[in-house]
DNA sequence: TTGACATACATAGAATGTCTAAGTAAATAC
DNA sequence: GTATTTACTTAGACATTCTATGTATGTCAA
């Protein structure tokens, strides 16, 4: 059964797994685009990022790969896997609901009794 | 500074004072409450509604009231407070925000670039 | 070349909210 | 008389996010 919770603390999950649907990402750039895509709003921490990388990644969701540049700089690509496609749709719709709930509550439509 | 993470833990706090808003309220009837507005979605333990709803007295945003009933039963009611009015306008707007930042990401406009 | 800043990843530990679970107690319905 | 519903409380487990720190390199200006 889906939760409430589930919702609330997998909440970054679905940005990280929306984002890399997109395309794959390495962690500085992900909290680059998270900001800059939400107008701001979302401030990605490393201590938040990169544990929840990890345990994207622990789940199969995702898949990490390092990468040298030609300077010699490592960094680690994220992809999404197909695992991670179909948790991602099913979220989606789990927030959907979600968002409808909270407004049913926050936003009662007045003309009902 | 609003942080995503006041807006995650603070859910229900924003549900339980738009309820209390619109009638005082004792925890039961809260529970079951939620439940019908968010059309079953909401399924509040008293695990988190009670803690909940003793912090949001302790902030001075509601104040619970003993009420016997005529059968001698005891009921705690709670009504909101100034406090709670103002940062229940607060949460709302900051939902709003939260809502728009999450949809910007999960429900990209495919139309940008 | 020194310093400042951005890039890039990692992790320990604290804070906090939600859940499970158990306890207490009484009214009501069958 | 017993099962269900009402009604509130709290202890403890669990998970996520944050703060804070560490490591290391590249870039740019003074």
């Amino acid at each position: 059964m889906v939760t409430r919770r589930d919702l609330l603390k997998g909440s970054s999950n679905s940005l990280l797994l929306s984002l890399l649907e997109q395309q794959p990402m390495y962690g500085y750039q992900i909290v680059k685009e998270l900001e800059a895509r939400s107008q701001g709003y979302f401030k990605f921490k490393e201590g938040t990022l990169y544990p929840a990388l990890h345990r994207l990644e622990k789940s199969g969701l995702i898949t990490g790969r390092w990468q040298t540049l030609p300077n010699g700089r490592q960094r680690r690509y994220y992809y999404i896997t197909a695992k991670g496609l179909a948790k991602l749709a099913l979220e989606k719709s789990q927030w959907q609901d979600f968002f409808t709930a909270v407004k049913l509550i926050l936003q009662p439509d007045p003309s009902s009794p």
